[in-house]
DNA sequence: CCTACCGATCGGTAGG
DNA sequence: CCTACCGATCGGTAGG
């Protein structure tokens, strides 16, 4: 059998102290917001488990994170595992708005021609590497390196959403083999190429000797050949 | 104050009955060598750590899956994470070595001409990915994916290991650069091309559509361009 | 290498 | 969203 008295937690660092300093707080624009807690916990899980990993990160130091005491996560989600989730969720839907705005945008750029399908390429490792690497790009990194420990029953919806993602490079992917600047067989390189950019979560640090422009150039060198 | 009680753990399963069933136990070969129970050690726990993660691997797991009571790896290994260190320092030890041979293996294949910097390239994307995805290919992917996990004071010692496998490649990229097979930044292009082999980890499974001889004829076909 | 255990921490919850 | 807490599990250890 197991006696456990456990004293108080720690007290509570004054974590409102310096809005109540200013008296009653106003319900500024974005706290009035109901869902802005739980985009706030969603922010902060995302960092914290991109850089410690999630079963290294636990429920208190997600509330810490965000200015709350330890039971209060589960006030917004039902456990550990649902932010999770929605920490992946929110960030294939933003991957995905975004990779459709970049190809809108580069083909209302290239109008009154159309884009060839090296350019197409061009723009999605380029917005690629903006959702890997860029700025607040906690949520995709998460999605690739915690798959892990995503539970089964959330599994699908995620992959539903990274499908989708990878959809739209299928047929740029298969423009650029039938004009042979891409050579092998097409699922294995495409297989390889997203390899090759996830893994530069791994490794880029921004402001450091490659710009994502330069990557993007490089990217582009490597897996194409010269237009037949 | 915690006060604990705890009952006893689990009665132990008569892990060595079959053995003892045959009477006195022989010790066989590989029975009377020390270091046997510690190599198991390492085997099982590379497997725990690479299918579950580190974090989510309790040295209990890794004991009963040696057969061991709780405590015991601690007689072994000074703490988890030394284990998880000494996987890592032994899979890349024994890449090192797997590397080494291959090479020389093909170098005396292919006399009394020496080998072409494709040929060079070509033997040693195979090599990674049989240390990869090949047989007992625990230990590598723990290295690449548990890195987090890895204290600081052990990263060091792995680096040099990782380093000294990823110097060989160095001037074969050079060679296939200078030959203009090889296009654009070469440190950057070794990044990339590691990224899409590290990456086969993820989705490879054995035994399925692609063999790794065909993976490879693929990732050569997407790097290299023919000779100028 | 096992037995028996410790102290710490974790995810999660009832009630307000 | 906080307070106060539970039951479980974890890494690790003393002594044999």
């Amino acid at each position: 059998m197991v006696l456990a008295m456990h004293v108080n937690e720690a007290p509570a660092p004054d974590l409102d102290a310096p809005r109540r300093s200013r008296g009653r707080p106003r319900k500024s624009a974005d706290e009035r917001d109901d869902g802005n807690r739980r985009q706030e916990l969603l922010r902060v899980a995302a960092h914290l488990f991109r850089t410690q990993g999630f079963d290294a990160t636990s429920t208190r130091d997600i509330a810490a994170a965000a200015g709350m005491r330890s039971g209060s996560p589960f006030y917004h989600f039902e456990s550990k595992e649902a932010l999770l989730a929605a920490v992946m969720l929110e960030g294939m839907e933003r991957a995905l708005q975004r990779q459709a705005d970049a190809m809108a945008q580069a083909a209302a750029d290239a109008q009154p021609q159309s884009l060839s399908a090296r350019d197409c390429l061009r723009v999605l490792v380029r917005n690629h590497f903006d959702v890997l690497v860029g700025p607040e790009s906690d949520f995709i990194p998460v999605m690739l390196y915690e798959w892990r420990s995503l539970s089964t029953s959330e599994r699908s919806a995620v992959k539903a959403l990274k499908d989708r993602y990878e959809t739209v490079w299928v047929p740029v992917l298969d423009a650029l083999h039938a004009s042979g600047e891409l050579s092998g067989d097409v699922r294995l390189a495409r297989l390889l190429i997203f390899g090759a950019l996830n893994w530069t979560a791994q490794w880029y640090r921004p402001n450091q000797r490659a710009s994502l422009d330069a990557l993007t150039d490089t990217a582009l060198q490597l897996f194409l050949k010269d237009k037949a």
